[in-house]
DNA sequence: CGTGAACATGGACTTAGGTCCGAAGGGCGG
DNA sequence: CCGCCCTTCGGACCTAAGTCCATGTTCACG
């Protein structure tokens, strides 16, 4: 009983050295193969393998055939395979529906190995990436608190005028307050950021916030 | 007569593919396969091959192993293959010696024939990237001329001074100058930068110049 | 040699920025 | 109800920033 896969890849030379790495053992049998997120879609729903190994980066993106394949139901399960060891990857992808997350570097008896664990219904994911993916998890559940997260919405308001070169005056025009309560703000302002003058404030600002709108 | 070749890339499956790719004619034959910059470079001293054909970004980088192959003159021609379409990556490679730079999504005919060129001692770059190498270097020839590349030396330090949120009395202090010089020179900085204030002033030089030094 | 550019400084003055004290209204939570 | 925070504003005042007029020296170039 072998175990039926399709494959996309949109690099031929590559997808041709994939095929025989599956299919040298006898184990795997390749029934289709496709370069592209729609052919992938179409082989799934035509052959319903046991696997959809998939290319993350292919034209139409690879995430997003898994996804297609996934809720329709097409495969019994879907695997990636990339270059890609951003963890942001691995995860759209997993949440894509993918049971495997491999890299192309991998030796064809390991991806043999990985195939026949994914098609048992065992998830893998590359032993460093999965690290690294829970190092990511950690650090987005505790975001650094910057001084400037600690503006009221207000000053923050009068903090982007700032960055961008505007004075008290103009500001208070646009907020519609007093130029006084600019210069009252603003002195609140620099002592949360601990800043000197407006400038200092307004290089924070843009460190912080991203490019000015100018 | 047969082409020689040997290649170095650090994926296995797609390694494979390739050999099985090349060698299908019987136009050419890979005499070595590596997998890693030195490897490269021993294989090209070992066989003297007719071209090398190196992954740009296995280990030890492939640029470098084409610089060292080409200074030994240990191959007749040497070939990139990468996914990269940056055009500083083709220049570099060029520059390093090789003769060819290939993407990894041709298709296997089509590889044979530019490795037949370059047998012949044609060069070859990708159409696009040639192209798109070609719109690089004239940008290269005329680089946009800003404001703040008019300013004299001395202007320019004092733009670093505010650049970092200075007064025109610390700027003074540092470049052993009156605070009234340093007033005076803002004036033309303004003027010439079209900055209605210094933290205007400030914000086109961190464009300019990059992150401030906080 | 004459000229222009770059660098430096003074005077006079106005506007902008920032600080600190004070006051008040509204909303929210204990 | 009370305290706290947020928002808004006034007064008084001092320093910083910016402008414009003027002057002078040095250096490089035609």
């Amino acid at each position: 009983m072998t175990i039926r896969i399709i494959l996309a890849d949109d690099h031929p030379i590559f997808r041709e050295g994939l095929v025989n790495s599956i299919e040298e053992t006898g184990e795997f049998e390749v029934v289709g193969v496709g370069g592209s997120a729609d052919e992938a879609v179409a082989l799934a729903f035509q052959y319903k393998p046991d696997i959809a190994l998939l290319d993350l980066s292919m034209p139409g993106n690879g995430i997003t055939a898994a996804q297609r394949i996934s809720d329709a139901g097409s495969a019994g399960a879907i695997a990636m395979l990339t270059v890609s060891e951003d963890s942001n990857d691995v995860t759209a992808a997993m949440q894509a529906g993918a049971m495997g997350y491999l890299l192309k570097g991998v030796s064809a008896s390991e991806l043999r190995e990985v195939l026949g664990k994914i098609a048992r219904g065992e998830a893998h994911v590359s032993p460093g990436l999965a690290a690294q993916m829970l190092r990511v998890m950690q650090n987005e559940t505790k975001p650094p608190r910057q001084p400037i997260d600690e503006l009221t919405k207000r000053e923050e308001d009068i903090l982007r005028g700032v960055a961008v070169g505007k004075s008290n005056k103009e500001i208070g025009s646009e907020l519609n307050i007093q130029e006084k309560t600019v210069k009252h703000y603003m002195t609140i302002i620099l002592g949360k950021l601990q800043a000197r003058n407006r400038v200092e404030a307004a290089l924070i600002a843009q460190e912080a916030w991203g490019k000015s709108q100018s």
